[in-house]
DNA sequence: TTGTACGCGTTATCAA
DNA sequence: TTGATAACGCGTACAA
């Protein structure tokens, strides 16, 4: 053992068991898979287990799958890993995947559209069971493409582009709605919106979220759109508002926009709250440092929950809700103290 | 197609490829890997490519896999995906190990080295060509272990147990010493340092650097120990710090022990920087939020590095340091303000 | 209760 | 230049 200089020495297969335990390997593979169906006698298996023991033994995941015709591995495409939010959403679909055998495989697309059909490629030659999409800008012909195939897929935090996806997302609309009645119960008239990129559902529903609650309190609502979901862009976005007279409340459509403005607020000489009161969305751990008042989302659950999903489709589990929607709910912080609202609104 | 109702239609297999193309199946495989040994007729060539389009051949990687003895994949552990420094590690390989070919599995270990083994045990049932261990807890007897069977790995932001391991660090004890320089610098005399788990020689060698550097001023450092890397941790370590005299600087061994350093310093009334200098390590985006002085690690180089020394030693290419050791680089913030140090001084 | 035979989809090797 | 064969490691009807 340890001839070979470069290579590390070979496993040990399930024909190496079968010598040892002086069986046949097909013995072995059923002494040591406990089927129902499988009966052989305490004595064959004992001497199974042990020379497997010994051995040092392990099935090849890789035989096993080809043979199976599957692999017991999903695909995830995340548009950012660095990401704090989407961090906790790939923490719950990996916890959920492994409690269930289930490994994960991590593609960062970067929000590049041909980078996720890339990927989207490279997991299917891979043959992963299925996957998790919770890139936003995917093109919509990649996801198209999986639907024509009957591929195994799941949507996470991203609108449906089908009626008939396995989708699990946050309330956009309502908790976008509910910022806004916040900031309006506290006075304020003139809220500007930085809204996330148009082309992404997220965007665009936490936008429609903010006109609809404006028109219902008869306030003026003015919405900016960022390009990116980036602080840099919450930065771009605020500074245009704050060229003539600035709004009284700023929601910016994820924190990382909203640190953006708060960055664009500091430079405009206006403090938060004092001078402009801001809301951002997610609850991310930077919303918790910057005392921001924002949406919290249960964003393991989330990504647990759309693991799940998956793999109940998978195993051909029943499936309640095709279309899950996770309730969110305001968190307010100092960004939007009350105290210095009551002295605008006086 | 599409007769079947639950599962999807198969894929075709390089057989359907030849029959399409009137070859032998060993014909299509030379046709579509192209191999420098492969002569083969430019019109058969082209039949095959024409047929494998037509039917939208996709090789299976498993097969492959099985047949070449590698799956072009590696395992990543890490303690915890949501904790910002880790993400860019993990960003950086992931990136790396694509440009290369090779996916990326990641596990989360929770910094529980029991998961780390079950884990290193399901990477390698899964057949990974190798694996990155970010994780900084993990048990001697898992490493020791893969040494001994010669399967490759690379420690990541972790210290190596045996020599001849391949690692991928920062320079710890040098990055200590600056801050312990820098706060000296500004007159501080009595230092304290939160430092990380002891059981980490991540937090022993940040330790160490504090001791060493402030021997060489002849100042006094006071170091307190937090049981992990948290936030929580760092304020529960840095109350003690506060009962009596309260140190004038304070040194977190990561950003987010500093993070909680502050919490604490600000409940024992202390204001940052004015009565209390504050560091951290690290150079997260919290430390960019909370104006701290820390240190400037470049992690998506880290992991990206980590990625390629792992798939060099795979591939047997000529490895030029087994072990590489980061330079990292203080970045001074309000945190450590000279203003207000100047005014302690006075 | 256990052994035999075969197939999962590839590719390396040898023969033609 | 292409075809035939075998093997990678496993699981499962079917036979014994």
């Amino acid at each position: 053992m340890g001839q070979d200089g470069r290579h590390r020495r070979a496993r040990s297969t399930i024909t190496d068991v079968a010598k040892a335990a002086r069986v046949h390997p097909s013995t072995v593979s059923r002494a040591l898979s406990a089927q129902p169906g499988h009966i052989l006698r305490p004595e064959t298996r004992a001497r199974v287990v042990a020379a497997a023991d010994r051995l040092g033994y392990r099935p090849s995941a890789l035989a096993r799958s080809l043979r199976l015709r599957r692999t017991l591995t999903l695909g995830m495409l995340v548009p950012d890993i660095a990401n704090t939010f989407l961090a906790g959403i790939i923490k719950g679909a990996e916890e959920a995947a492994h409690e269930r055998g289930y490994a994960l495989v991590l593609c960062n697309t970067g929000d590049l559209p041909e980078r996720e059909a890339t990927y989207i490629r490279v997991l299917r030659e891979r043959e992963v069971d299925g996957v998790l999409v919770a890139s936003t800008r995917m093109a919509d012909a990649t996801v198209d493409g999986m639907r024509a195939d009957r591929f195994p897929f799941v949507l996470v935090n991203r609108g449906a582009g089908g009626t008939d996806d396995l989708v699990v997302t946050v309330d956009n609309i309502a908790a976008a709605a509910a910022v806004v009645d916040h900031l309006v119960s506290l006075g304020h008239t003139r809220i500007a919106h930085v809204a996330g990129p148009r082309s992404t559902t997220t965007g665009a529903e936490r936008a429609a979220g903010v006109v609809a609650a404006a028109r219902r309190h008869g306030v003026h609502a003015e919405i900016v759109e960022a390009e990116t979901w980036s602080e840099a862009e919450g930065y771009r976005a605020a500074s245009q508002l704050f060229r003539g007279e600035p709004p009284t409340a700023a929601f910016g459509a994820n924190d990382l926009l909203a640190l953006g403005v708060l960055r664009a607020a500091r430079e405009a000489g206006l403090a938060v709250p004092a001078d402009l009161a801001l809301a951002g969305f997610n609850d991310t751990p930077e919303a918790v440092l910057a005392d921001l008042t924002t949406i919290h989302v249960a964003q393991e659950e989330m990504g647990a929950h759309a693991a799940r999903l998956l793999i109940a489709r998978l195993e051909g589990e029943p499936i309640a809700e095709r279309n899950v929607v996770l309730a969110a709910a305001l968190v307010v912080r100092g960004s939007t103290a009350a105290g210095i609202v009551r002295r605008r609104i006086a």
